[in-house]
DNA sequence: GCAGTTATTTATCGAAAGATAAATGATATC
DNA sequence: GATATCATTTATCTTTCGATAAATAACTGC
């Protein structure tokens, strides 16, 4: 049987007693006695608990995430198993392998954060583009702008994981030259595609934003800083620039 | 012996023959045969070459360094002695344990990083602040914009390193700051210490430079981009955005 | 409340990891 | 060219990791 290549689908057959999917499978004993810390009247075993296969899967995933995420793709299922107060074994009756883990945490992580209302919201000229790209950064940091999702993000670029290319793609595509399209038109230009140099200028000040979220949530490097206020001087800043850069290009 | 907190400084005690240091010690076998890959003439076990200690630390710095970079710090000191031609074993001979290879590493990828031509040429008023700005970030992103230092920088980050902290508080004061406090002068302004919102502001600026470095270095994403351009667009509209601050904070 | 189903655990394996001790052999000195 | 030094290797230990198989026990339906 040819490895299945697509989205992650994990699953047990009882008949063979595996788990099924498309990558490659380890236990952390549970010790009752010590759980998380101080818990000193956790030290009667507690009775063994059955989930629903849908549930455990569930809490597996979503743990994986937070796991993963502080620790390192590189750390052990073992790890990841303590922390979800089950053995190491049982993750491989829902998954095949770590990287199967891996693999459904990517997907969880990147896909289905982008909301098609922030098109709309960036393309809908009723209003002023300042005002529009203020809202939309309001949104998007507000949703980006998550430990979990930074620690993550950067984990699998460095891993090399393609998953990162394809948001950059989205990123330039769906915010970059949209944002310099509306721009252009409220600019009283003519319609034309975006140049590299705009999109450069432009993927400069979303990484401005951007970078800010890596100190704040990575490097925990900015006090108080205003987010609000940080966003409206880089958008105007990113009007000024796009403009001037209109003017040059004649 | 309590552990010596300080500069990892590692030897080798002859008489106790143990590497000492303040940190933690593994073995990659290194097959003569099957060297770096395709070398076919190689074949032939060479000679056993003994450096100088000073030689052969330095060399496993420098590997070091290029090794953790391409694999990260969670890779195998075997992988690391195979890069080097050599034997696991001898990796301890020089460092009491791998931590303090990783100590090492970081020391040498931070530190005299800075040069301090670069804060002569931000402070020199003979030119206008906008050619100084562009002279610097040439010279900085020709230093820092390579794929080991970024590697290693976003890796340390990710790990929680304190070195790192300490560099964003050297880009604060030394970068930063100064670059503010010039502008402010060519503006005609009067002297004083940088608020939080223009620091924040120029740090986004800075962000969005130090941003396409990670996109070129590690997501291998913008094709052909002209990076003179990009800064003198970015300063552009740093200068820009300065000013306009300074007179909404009047 | 007994029996079947199956979620979960215990036990265990082999590979890879960090680390140490002892053997080896290249070089320097005489 | 024999001897001493010490850079480097071989051999080996222990721990940790991913993974598998078999035993256990919590729930379901009767």
């Amino acid at each position: 049987m040819p490895p299945v290549k697509s989205p992650a689908v994990c699953g047990y057959d009882w008949t063979t007693k595996r788990a099924v999917s498309n990558l490659t499978p380890y236990v952390i004993r549970f010790d009752h006695n010590h759980l998380s810390g101080d818990h000193v009247n956790e030290a009667v075993a507690r009775p063994r608990k059955r989930l629903s296969p849908q549930e455990r899967k569930e809490e597996i995933i979503e743990k994986a995430i937070e796991f993963f995420a502080e620790e390192g793709f590189d750390s052990s299922t073992r790890g990841l198993a303590n922390r979800l107060g089950v053995t190491q074994p049982l993750l491989y009756r829902y998954f095949p392998s770590k990287g199967d883990i891996v693999a459904e945490v990517y997907q969880r992580v990147y896909l289905n954060r982008w909301q098609e209302e922030w098109s709309i919201l960036l393309l809908d000229r009723a209003q002023p583009v300042e005002v529009r790209l203020n809202s939309f950064y309001t949104l998007y940091t507000n949703s980006i702008f998550e430990r979990k999702w930074m620690r993550i993000y950067l984990f699998a670029g460095l891993r090399g994981v393609d998953i990162n290319q394809r948001y950059m793609v989205m990123v330039r595509d769906k915010i970059l030259k949209p944002i310099i399209q509306e721009v252009l038109f409220e600019f009283g230009g003519k319609v034309r595609a975006a140049t590299e140099r705009e999109i450069e200028f432009t993927w400069a000040m979303h990484g401005g934003i951007f970078y800010f979220g890596i100190r704040k949530l990575i490097y925990d490097n900015c006090g108080d800083a205003d987010l609000k206020q940080i966003i409206a001087d880089d958008v105007a800043a990113m009007l000024f620039g796009l403009k001037r850069i209109f003017n040059q290009q004649i």
